[in-house]
Order: structure tokens, then C-alpha cells, then sequence
DNA sequence: TTTTTTTATGCACACGATTGCGGTAACGAT
DNA sequence: ATCGTTACCGCAATCGTGTGCATAAAAAAA
């Protein structure tokens, strides 16, 4: 028994004018009387009206709600993009409708078809693992919805792009292994279909040439899940084959590198002082783990709160997508703690 | 310029039928004659035709949509439930918006107001730390929309909650750490004013008193905000000024719990062979730290499907909220690793 | 008093889809 | 030729709000 809400037509009967004059009363038009307008909003309070949003959706085309499209929400680096997202949508008055792909093709297309039916005004998108074709996203843009893609970035005309400084960061904790003795640095590499995976390892190699480290390829593995597991299993096997032995661990991200570390602790070797480890994002646990954990850190929040900036600009055509730097690239942090400093 | 999306008059016009035969056509409603099913499903196909979600909203009064509100995102537990939560509304049709409170009541409100706007079929709150006075929820049952609560869930008549046995967690992880010979056990309690932190008091006072142990007032401390910092203070503090000193810490968080570990180790003691520690949550950390931490598991993606299933039956009238059990329990699991059991 | 201007309000339609009701043509039966 | 039946389909209203245009009343100017 949902109680009917009060709609602007029954403030009109009650007032004995009509719907127009209410509707223009409450927003202050011009050319109604102070008198009236006083009325209208009197009763609107008595009545407990709210406007309803749908209605106004359909008229003006227009949801005030944009759609996130991402691979998983239990994740600490994407929650934490989630909540800056949600930060700025809710302080320019947009909804939010979130929705996880589960790194699945076909959950995407499914998704923005259900946005695209619920008239989003645009998307904030990080794809699926499993999507190396972009045309249901460039077939969007060309229909001319705003798109902002972050972390994971497609190479298509149109979009714009919010991204680390992956290259940096990768680099940065290269140098910084090195700068600490390590000579034998293993690359625990993302997925190589994914560009911050490959900007990650060439961070890696670059910072290897520079101090004129030779790199070995066998040093250099891909964990295409980047679970603990995966890293641990990883890790146990290089440890063991070969010769001479790794002596330190750059991950591609920060589960990895605890796999790492545990393996390295289980095969005997103690962690900085024989093995220095280094992750990347900057999780929680980083800093209440022994021995704390060294990240390259990534400001989700700050990812999420800048592509969300942008799309609504895009959505008000405060900006025009043409004209501005299509990609918007936030600085890495390297976070120095005990994995990876030798005392 | 947005391309126009092509509407069900599109697809009228182009094959001169009029709107309403072109709607039965699409959903196959008899009295349409099959030539016209194909000639229309065709030309709605050729025009790549979507529904307007948003029209139809407006004519039936519904959404398809669903309202979660939850103090913040990035937070592993919270964001497991959305997972769930997501998953289930996916699967049966519905979209999911999402805001975050971050602890404020007024927040809490405003949601609770654009939803409204936004002709929500229902919701799904975990209300905020500083929420005391349940009237706008209770107002909102009253009017007839659906609210499951879950995880944080007030004592007002109408709701349906969906929780965990915090008492019996509470009760197994305190009894666990008897049984590894601990006696002078703290409590690292959460806020009062939650019934959790309260179930979970309960459930460590019923296991010390089960087993003949004084409960002691100095050993119950509220961390009121559940960080690892204020664990880690807490507990120096503890360890320091109680004799003879604390030999175990039950904390109402995972974070709690790795705060208090770090606080043991600083001051010299071994976990767990001097001090044992059990967590709850089961955080992604809990296996990966070491020594790896006991923890009681609650299951955040049940705790999320659950609660939407049972949100969207009520939607769909598929139960009465007036006739079936008002909470759902689900069951905890205590997890246990190293942090608790001595060798 | 008459005409013009200003002020305040209402009418009607649009947004896109659904649906009760009524209409029309074709066909067979009487 | 008339009626009844069946099979298809269209009209028009509806959901709640916004807005261009017309219009009535009141005020100002003539």
C-alpha cells in the first residue's frame, strides 16, 4: 500500500490554479506573483512533495546519473576509485549506478545496455581483462556519450583518460631496488594485454638499462591472475631454477608481493636483508604487514574523484572533448617502508 | 550531437502501423498478426531500437531500481556486500545506485531524498555511526517502501535485517582463545551504540563467564573508530599500565587486531606464543600477514545476495514483510591461523 | 472613457511507452 | 443482402513535469 506521493498536480487542485503555475512558482519564474509563489510552496511543504526525477528525466532526455563500469568492486584500489567517484557525483547532485563486470565481455556490453535503456548521461569505465576489442565503445562515442576511462585505458579516438604515471612508478621502484644493492631484480608482470601492465615493465626495463643492469628474460614473468598464490607459486619455482638467484621482487601489485615475500620466507631467505621487495598500489595492508611492504602508490580516490570532474564537465559541455588533452596522467608515489631497504 | 535514439514511433512511421500495434508487436501479444511481428522486430532491429527505461519508469510507477546506502565504500567488508549485492539485483534486472554516507547522518538523509526522487523500488541501508533516531526510516516503511537493513540494523517495527551471529562469533573466538590457555582476554570493542559491538561484547563476556573467567572491567575498551592507530595506542597503553598484563586481545576488527599485534611485537612480545590475537571480518589480509590472522569469517557476499534477494521479493510481492521471520542470521565461522594458537 | 501596456495565469502539447476500448475489413453463414 | 464472428489494428488517455503561446485582468497611459 505505497502511499501516493504528492505530484505538482495535486498542489494545483488544491491551490485552484494550474499545474503551470505550480511548476513555475517552484522554480521562481519570473511573472508569477510573490503571493502565489508563497502559496505554491506552502502546500508543497504541507503536501511533502518531491519532484520527481523520472519525469523530468523524460522530459529533458536527461538522467542526472552516470554509470561505472568496472571489473570488481572487492578490490582495494577500485573501491577506493568507487568512493571518489561517489564524492564528486553526489556533490554535483548525479546518482551513481554501478555495476561489475567480473572481468567478463559479455557482463560489459550487457551493462552498458542496460545504462544506455536507463538514459545514463555518461560512463566512467575501466574494462574487462577480457576485452581487447573496443568497437561497442567507440560505436558509444561516436553516438556522441561521454566516456571517461581510467586505470585501464583503450587506444581509441574520442575518450579521454585518467591514468597514472604507471611507467614512473615502475621506474621509480626499480631505482630504488637497485639503489639498495639489488642486482637480480625479478618483474612480477600484469597481464601484457593490459597497457598499465606494459607501461609498468617498461618502467622496469628502462630503469635496468640505465644503471646498466642487463635484462634477463627470464626474469621477467607474467602473473596473469596477480593472486598471492599465483605470486607464491611463482616465486618458489624461480627461487629454485634459477642460478645465480633472484635477489629482490618488483610486483605488479601488491598481493602479488606478499605472495613473493612468503615464498621467499617458506624458502629460507629473509626479507630485506637477502630478498627486497617492492609492490604497487599501495593497499591497506601495506603498512601493518612484517616487514611492512614498499608500494608504489596510486591515488585511487584521486583517480576517481578527477575522471568524475571531467565527465560531468563533458556532460554540462564545460569542456569540449576535442580540444583538451585527452589524457590526464596523476603522478605514482614510491612509499619506501622495510621490504626493500637492507640495513 | 547525440545521435537520437530511436523510439517505438521511429519504427511506427517507417512502416506505417501506428505506436501502439508497433509496443504489441515487440511483446508478442496476440492480435498482432505474425507478418507485422517480423516487419516490426526488423525495422527495431535495423534501427538499432533500445526501450526508454526511463518512459516506462514513469508509466508504471517503477524503476528497477534499487537503493543502497552504506557508510563508505572502501572498506573490505562493505564492499564484499555490494559484490553481492550487485550480483543478485544483475541477475534478476534491476540496476543498483549507490552512495556512501561516510558516517554522517545528514548524508544518510539527502540519499534517502534523491532516491525518492528517483522512484527507488527499495532499499538496502547500513545506516551511519551517527545515526541515533530511526524516523526517516520508520516514515519510510510506513509509506510503504521496502528497507532491508543489513549488517548495522535499528530496532524498529516493519524492517527485515539481515546479520551475522555476531554473539556467536564473538562467543567462539573468545572460547578459542581460553582454550589456548589465554585468560586475561581484552576486548577491543567497537562502538556502542551498534548493536553489533554490542552482540559481540555479549558473546566474549557469556565465554569467559562459561568458563568460570572474571570478566574484568578494565579489559573491555571501546575503539571507537576501529583503526589500526588507535588499536595500536590503545594497546601499548594496556600492556603497559594493567599487571598483571593482558595475555590475549579478542578486537571487534581485523585492522584493530594488526594494530594490536604491532603494539605486542613493539613492546617485546611474541604473537602468539606470549599474546594471542583474534580478529573479525576475515579481511583479504587476515592469510597473507604474519603471523596470519585467527579471524571470525562473515560472509559480506551472502550478507549482500541475501539481503537483495529478499528485498526484491518483497518488491515483487513475492513475501509479505508482515509474515516472515523479520531477521535472517546468517552464521560466522571462526577462522583459525597463527595469531591464536600456541606452539 | 478608451486604448495601450504590464502582470499573472491557463491551455495544450511534448517526452516515450503502455493499454482499454472501439473500429474496420474480410469472411462465412443464413 | 444481412448479420455475426474473427482477426488486426488505431485512438486516445496516462504517467509527472516543463514551456511557448495565448489570454484575461489589472494597471497605466492617452
Amino acid at each position: 500500500m505505497r502511499l501516493e506521493q504528492a505530484t505538482i498536480k495535486d498542489i494545483a487542485r488544491e491551490l485552484q490554479v494550474s499545474s503551470s503555475t505550480v511548476s513555475r512558482a517552484l522554480k521562481d519564474y519570473p511573472g508569477i506573483s510573490d503571493e502565489t509563489k508563497r502559496k505554491v510552496k506552502e502546500m508543497a511543504d504541507k503536501l511533502n512533495y518531491r519532484p520527481n526525477a523520472i519525469a523530468l528525466s523524460l522530459r529533458k532526455s536527461r538522467s542526472f546519473t552516470i554509470g561505472v563500469i568496472i571489473p570488481e568492486v572487492v578490490h582495494f584500489f577500485f573501491s577506493t576509485v568507487i568512493s571518489g567517484i561517489e564524492e564528486v557525483a553526489f556533490s554535483r547532485g548525479y546518482n551513481v549506478i554501478l555495476t561489475q563486470t567480473n572481468e567478463k565481455l559479455a557482463r560489459e556490453k550487457s551493462s552498458i545496455d542496460t545504462m544506455l535503456s536507463n538514459q545514463i548521461d555518461g560512463f566512467l569505465v575501466s574494462y574487462s581483462k577480457e576485452t581487447t576489442d573496443f568497437q561497442h565503445f567507440s560505436k558509444l562515442l561516436n553516438q556522441g556519450y561521454p566516456i571517461v576511462f581510467f586505470d585501464r585505458v583503450p587506444e581509441i579516438s574520442g575518450a579521454i583518460h585518467v591514468i597514472v604515471n604507471d611507467y614512473a612508478g615502475a621506474y621509480a621502484a626499480t631505482k630504488h631496488l637497485i639503489q639498495q644493492g639489488f642486482s637480480r631484480i625479478v618483474h612480477l608482470a600484469g597481464p601484457s594485454n593490459l597497457k598499465i601492465s606494459q607501461e609498468r615493465t617498461r618502467g622496469y626495463k628502462d630503469a635496468l638499462r640505465e644503471f646498466g643492469i642487463p635484462f634477463l628474460p627470464e626474469l621477467l614473468v607474467e602473473c596473469t591472475q596477480g593472486s598471492d598464490e599465483e605470486a607464491h607459486k611463482i616465486t618458489a619455482q624461480l627461487l629454485k631454477s634459477i642460478s645465480p638467484r633472484p635477489d629482490a621482487f618488483f610486483a605488479n601489485n601488491d598481493m602479488a608481493a606478499m605472495g613473493a615475500i612468503q615464498a621467499c620466507k617458506s624458502a629460507g631467505f629473509a626479507v630485506p636483508q637477502d630478498i627486497g621487495v617492492v609492490g604497487f598500489s599501495n593497499w591497506q595492508f601495506c603498512s601493518i604487514v612484517d616487514p611492512s611492504l614498499s608500494s608504489v602508490a596510486q591515488n585511487g580516490f584521486r583517480i576517481g574523484s578527477t575522471a568524475t570532474e571531467i565527465l560531468l564537465d563533458w556532460i554540462e559541455k564545460k569542456i569540449n572533448p576535442d580540444t583538451i588533452e585527452p589524457s590526464v596522467v596523476l603522478e605514482t608515489e614510491l612509499l619506501v617502508r622495510k621490504s626493500s631497504v637492507r640495513t
